[in-house]
DNA sequence: TGTACATCAGTGAACGCGCGTTCACTGATGTAC
DNA sequence: TGTACATCAGTGAACGCGCGTTCACTGATGTAC
């Protein structure tokens, strides 16, 4: 329980975090079908058998890579949440904040990012392990929904009729509190958020869109409304929805 | 020229097929970068050496399917638009029309689709061949938006300052004849579609969304009224932009 | 503090496998006369 | 219609490569007394 460790334990951390960048360089070199443990030993001057000694096999090396993407990014989701909150940012604001994050982390890290977003590595399927950190970001975009709600209120469209059981199961399971009716638009705007992210990291908008920083902050925008927030001092629209007074 | 060909001819053409179909299959039971020119030819029964009479080489073989998967989405998307032109559907239910089998065309052929919009296969770059085909969808999409101006106008959101540039430019090189406004909403509702089709392809929405069909049908209705669609006698805006009379 | 033993990291050879591609060849199909 | 030659599909062996994983081993670090 002491953070004064052996040389073997604090060796053994040193060493399983070179494998792990050495891994993720290859990642970024020929992609995640291709990850080999024999290529990540030569390039550290190691056995290959020697890695098993850290990892006990191929897939649960991928693993320990998907957990830290996931990591990765949920994290950078949350310090700009975090620092969007300290500074009192509209809701609107705090939204285009998180969503510029995970973005340029996927643009800094475009081959971690393919791992957990992209099609699935084919063979490998993952385990529960990385559910948790799967859904950090969620979590993030459903906390700036959750303080609109609280503070000035949501304006989420109407809830189609057909889509009520869902929303309710919905809410109730991932974002208690919040209204059925933001249910839809928000794993909407999620799944649209990485739809953006995804053209801009896998080279769909090659020739098509040039100034990409605006075309996202634009859109993005347009997803936040969509969901019912508020801009810095211009609501756009009229008739909010508050909380019930407690 | 005739159609009547020499014993020789049409067995390429047939083999050639066969060949494709059956990388299709491997493409399916194990993704992209494992798709293995020596296990196509076993299970063809052939000498893997004899695929090299049909094929340079994998590469040129992952290009024959990568444009046959671009024409066959494409094809559908035409397909559906052009049915419900034939039926004078409301603008509105055109594009959900076109983007339904864009997303049924997904759910059937999964790997298919993984391969031209999941993350690229590592070491691969596609050749100019591609690109044609690669538009197809993309064109149809414009191609709604365009008789919708046509026919009953458009109703885009207000074009931000610092998009004008980039949305003439857009509309220029893609959509002549469309409105500046509905450049950058069209581009975005483009992305966000695949963002929509790729978190249920790709099995983000596992234990999420169970209503997919509903769901998926109320975010490209969103999507749709972005772009500035009008519905069937559902005009849900006013102030709508008609193009000048000729 | 010193010794005896247990634990663990790392080695290097090996197993069995599959891959893309080349090459000299055989035999069938097509063509010119 | 028949013959001589050219074209082409398909074969099977081979080259050279890289892979994941196992195993008996050596030697260093840690631990109990």
């Amino acid at each position: 329980m002491s953070t004064v460790r052996g040389a073997r334990e604090r060796a053994r951390i040193e060493i399983t975090a070179a494998i792990k960048d050495e891994a993720k360089k290859q990642l970024a070199a020929e992609g995640a079908a291709k990850l080999s443990l024999r290529a990540v030993a030569r390039e550290l001057g190691m056995a290959s058998s020697a890695l098993y000694r850290y990892f006990p096999s191929r897939d649960e090396l991928l693993t320990a890579l998907i957990v830290d993407a996931y990591d990765s990014v949920g994290a950078s989701a949350e310090a700009a949440h975090r620092a969007a909150r300290a500074e009192d940012a509209s809701p609107l604001a705090r939204w285009l904040a998180v969503t510029r994050a995970v973005r340029d982390w996927a643009l800094a890290h475009p081959h971690e990012y393919a791992l957990i977003y992209g099609s699935p590595v084919p063979g490998y399927s993952a385990p529960q392990t990385t559910i948790g950190p799967a859904s950090r970001v969620a979590h993030v975009l459903i906390a700036v929904a959750a303080d609109a709600y609280r503070t000035e209120g949501l304006t989420p469209p109407p809830l189609a009729g057909d889509l009520r059981a869902e929303a309710e199961r919905l809410v109730a399971d991932f974002a208690p509190g919040l209204p059925a009716e933001s249910a839809a638009p928000l794993v909407a705007a999620w799944s649209q958020l990485f739809g953006l992210i995804s053209s801009e990291v896998f080279g769909q908008f090659h020739r098509v869109v040039e100034n990409r920083e605006v075309f996202f902050r634009e859109a993005v925008t347009a997803l936040g409304l969509a969901v019912g927030l508020r801009g810095a001092g211009a609501a756009r629209r009229s008739g909010g929805k508050r909380p019930p007074t407690p």
